[in-house]
DNA sequence: ACCAAGTGTGTACGCTTGTACAACCTTCGT
DNA sequence: ACGAAGGTTGTACAAGCGTACACACTTGGT
């Protein structure tokens, strides 16, 4: 009457840590520079372990790339589900452009990997796309729907920036553009939509 | 009495055809599936001119992407030129962040790939960064600087969403965003600035 | 017509890669 | 205590890579 399950695995929690080791390397040498022995060596396991656990590369780094998005995904939602009010929202609208605890450079690095690596995958495209739909969703813990489709550009394409300016990022400047897309666009949605 | 030159090249813009093609299978394939065979397929030219024409992969790359940041630049700065007013101006911004005719499906895959790549090659990097300037500089033909470092976030990140999400772009909304943080931020710079 | 001199190329080599798999090891039910 | 079943790994291999380079070709000056 024992279940069909014979033997727990001698080492759990090692996929995982293959998974971060993947996102290290990334992080590290590109998508490009990328392969199973680094990953190996990162995660201190033996190359064998790679074939064991995953089914090839495309599946690893989808993988790896998946638990970018969910962990990402969360601290996004996290600091939105923190604010009290709409003046609150848009503070944290500017902490998540200007990357005091959200977008640190390793991780602006990983999605930028995350974005030219899913032009050409589509499953890590999927990944993507319900990335994007669940910032949406948090932002829409506050603002209306339309205010939303701006705000998740700018916090998508000011840390950009950010990544290639010497400049560090002016706050006040943040904070206004903000406070302009969110009182600008107002409660309605523009001309033309239902 | 002749110059240093004793023979012209036998086929002259050969060197760009490869750059070219080099951005044809980057955009087809990501540069981790790019390789100089491939190219060299694509461009229709002996493997052996590889070499002989670029100093390696990085030299290449490097060049292939440059190329494609002055073309980039270049329509950019040319929107901006041909708008006569600040009314005009925002128009093109719009248009710039819609992209009609500025970046294509394909040109957008190869600046994800620009940017991955970027974080990992000092050179290419740098290309970045006047790229930025540039687009910076264009945009300061009509506005105000504080201004255009909020507009050229957008241009920089709608269009990336544009990139991953299934439902079209809402003109309307776009063109009252834009509206909102021209009008928004005034011609004053925000507090705290000098 | 011919000869340097520079342009262009086919091929070969050493290396790294992804992946498979036969052998080993750890655990659990008995 | 022990066998079997499944977890784990070291090693080997074929494929594909970047790169170098000896050779062939094309050209311009005389």
């Amino acid at each position: 009457m024992s279940g069909t399950r014979r033997q727990a695995p001698n080492d759990p929690g090692r996929k995982d840590r293959i998974l971060d080791a993947t996102l290290e390397v990334v992080a590290r040498d590109g998508v490009h520079g990328t392969t199973h022995r680094r990953i190996a060596a990162a995660a201190e396991v033996p190359l064998g372990s790679m074939t064991y656990y995953f089914d090839g590369m495309s599946d690893l780094l989808a993988q790896a790339f998946a638990r970018l998005a969910d962990t990402m995904s969360l601290q996004y939602r996290r600091m939105l589900e923190d604010a009290a009010d709409t003046a609150e929202a848009e503070t944290a609208v500017v902490d998540l452009i200007c990357g005091q605890a959200y977008a640190t450079h390793r991780e602006l690095t990983l999605i930028f990997e995350m974005y030219a690596y899913a032009n050409h995958h589509p499953e890590v495209r999927s990944t993507m796309h319900t990335w994007l739909l669940r910032s949406r969703e948090s932002l829409g813990l506050h603002f209306p729907e339309h205010v939303c489709r701006a705000l998740d550009a700018l916090v998508e394409g000011w840390p950009m920036h950010r990544s290639f300016d010497d400049a560090p990022l002016d706050r006040d400047l943040v904070a206004a553009t903000v406070h302009a897309v969110v009182t600008g666009l107002g409660g309605a949605a523009p001309a033309g939509r239902a």
